[in-house]
RNA sequence: GUCCCGAUCGUCUAGUCUGGUCUAGGACACGGCCCUUUCAAGGCCGGAACACGGGUUCGAAUCCCGUUCGGGAUACCA
């Protein structure tokens, strides 16, 4: 059993017997390097960020390059922010985007195919549910001096950070050298509420990153960071490092901003006679004015417009209302006052369509609503960071590509190290000439199964037949799905009353009212006059496409 | 503040590791023209970048150092 090279670490000699037993057993025992295994792991505190698609798309795409396997691991420790229904949507999207996993929670994608399981008996994906695990390399650590507990407040921890900004140093928290460790075992023992953290040695780490390189982390960046909360959750520094280890990852690629945790982790590997998994620091994704992708950024283009259009906090109480997501008037004032307050994401809604502005997508579900294809967005998104650097026939690069061209080109040595800006307006080409590349007939199925979910009005006031007519009209020009109403082109006027047909004054002067006038003598004024004007009826007018 | 990372057209990027083939290529956007009874789409053409300063070298976008700028981390969040 120990044979299992790599995997003949700490946990082997009792720290989950029965995932460690099934893990090694399943893993390729004989070979120096063990199967490729990779993960997602998001924390269910909201919908899908964007960005963490990528994260997930690359992580899937390494694992299907290599013949591996891509997990998707729940990060819920943080009781107060988890909840069931993100975790849910996270799944969700990501299936939508067609980012299936092969281990992980059990979910069935939108054709019907199951996605997840646990083949390799690893154990729950589920940090929550995985606390008995924690808690005994936590109870070995403090055996062995690695762990102690601690107890000082939150407001004895501010002030020690407050005195640390005094002298104008990084904050890092180290065992007080007159401390008793057994007094701090006994007090723990009486249940007395406490952290545990790491006994951190003070060393130099080098962390290997396969987008970076090497980076040193001298001893200055070691503190004695929390393992266990209070609350007897492990911190994600904690739980990241032995769910890793015991659910045997070899992988990992995430976020730039996990760089500086990366010590951390190393060192707790270390500690723990654990394997290091390679690391692959992916580059941020920013706004196109450089802020962060934020979910904030929605409330604070509705606020903005609110304020640019000086309404009142009941004007905005009453719009609230028209949309159906009624909301007191102090309430609105509370918020307006306030920038650290956000809107639901309903109210957002409502209000951006009253007020006639676009909310900035930011979650895959503001993607998905807005009409663009998931294989665009993985599309787009491969190309955030990440590039095949591979040429066509006529010598432009290769840019558009699908989800198994990723699976079977992506490598590591090809990832930027330079964050970039998500353009929307590139986006929204991709998914124009992807949507001008289908047929009619799968245009108007898309556009059916968008209406199931986002519009089921337009399901309604649309038979089939009317439907095929319109997607045909709108497919050639539209450049999202929630488009196809707004831009229907020559059945434009199928979706409002004639009367209601307001047109462009220039394109009126260029195509129309000279034909129009030499048979009525005036110009025309709306759909009606025109379709009389030309004398013929509405259902004869046929689409066409140049 | 401290630590870490980064820097090629407006944006995403190729080229950088292995210096010369780069008067720096592509895509999106933009401008012009063509096509067109509208809007799109399509075709052709165009403007547009190696952050700055020092080295190293016969030769630097490419290697080294510094400066500047940008970003990230500095939690009982992940």
């Amino acid at each position: 059993m120990s044979a299992a090279g790599e995997h003949s670490g700490h946990y082997d000699r009792g720290v989950s017997k029965e995932s460690a037993t099934s893990t090694s057993r399943s893993a390729p025992a004989t070979s120096a390097s063990p199967r490729v295994v990779t993960r997602f792991a998001p924390s269910p505190t909201g919908h899908l960020h964007i960005g963490g698609v990528r994260t997930a798309l690359f992580s899937w795409a390494y694992a299907r390059r290599h013949g591996g396997s891509f997990m998707l691991r729940v990060e819920d420790t943080d009781q107060a922010r988890s909840s069931e229904s993100s975790m849910r949507g996270i799944l969700e999207d990501l299936a939508w985007c067609g980012v299936d996993w092969d281990e992980g929670p059990g979910f069935v994608d939108p054709i019907g195919r199951p996605i997840g399981g646990d083949p390799r008996n690893v154990g729950s994906f589920f940090q929550s549910q995985r606390l008995e695990i924690y808690d005994r390399v936590i109870a070995e650590m403090l055996e062995s001096g690695l762990a102690y507990p601690s107890f000082d407040t939150p407001e004895q921890l501010a002030a020690l950070r407050k005195e640390a900004d005094g002298k104008k140093e990084a904050f890092r928290y180290k065992r007080g050298a007159g401390e008793d460790p057994k007094g701090a075992m006994d007090r723990m023992r009486s249940g007395e509420p406490c952290v545990v953290r790491f006994a951190n040695p003070d060393r130099v780490v080098n962390v290997t990153d396969e987008v970076l390189g090497e980076v040193r982390f001298g001893p200055e960046h070691t503190d004695d960071f929390v393992l266990r909360k209070a609350d007897g959750f492990p911190t994600y520094h904690f739980a990241v490092v032995v769910d890793d280890q015991t659910m045997g990852v070899t992988h990992v690629l995430r976020g730039q901003e996990h760089l500086n945790n990366t010590p951390r982790h190393v060192a707790l590997q270390i500690a723990l006679g654990y394997r290091t998994p390679v690391y692959a620091h992916l580059p941020l994704i920013f706004n196109m004015d450089g802020s962060k992708m934020s979910k904030r950024d929605k409330d604070k283009a509705v606020r903005e417009a609110c304020k640019g259009a000086a309404l009142s906090a009941e004007a905005v109480s009453a719009m609230l209302e028209e949309a159906g997501t009624a909301t007191t008037v102090a309430d609105v004032r509370r918020w307006q006052d306030d920038k650290t307050r956000q809107l639901g994401s309903d109210q957002l809604r409502g209000l951006a369509q009253r007020l006639q502005i676009v909310l900035p997508e930011i979650d895959v579900e503001d993607f998905r609503r807005a009409g663009y294809l998931p294989e665009v967005i993985c599309n787009y998104l491969a190309l955030l960071g990440w590039n095949p650097g591979q040429k066509n026939a006529d010598g432009t690069d290769v840019e558009k590509f699908d989800r198994a061209f990723v699976s079977a080109n992506f490598s590591l040595d090809r990832i930027g190290k330079t964050s970039s800006k998500f353009d929307r307006v590139k986006l929204g080409s991709f998914n124009q000439t992807a949507i001008a590349a289908m047929s009619d007939a799968e245009f108007a199925e898309r556009f059916r199964d968008w209406c199931d979910v986002f519009d089921q009005m337009m399901l309604q006031r649309f038979d089939h037949d009317r439907m095929t007519l319109l997607c045909a009209a709108a497919r050639p020009r539209v450049k999202t799905l929630s488009e196809v109403a707004s831009k229907a082109g020559p059945v434009g006027f199928a979706l409002v009353s004639d009367d209601e047909v307001v047109y462009d004054p220039a394109a009126v002067e260029k195509a129309l009212r000279k034909p129009v006038e030499m048979e009525a003598g005036r110009p025309p004024t709306t759909g009606a006059e025109l379709v009389r004007a030309f004398g013929v009826e509405l259902a004869s007018v046929e689409p066409f496409s140049a």
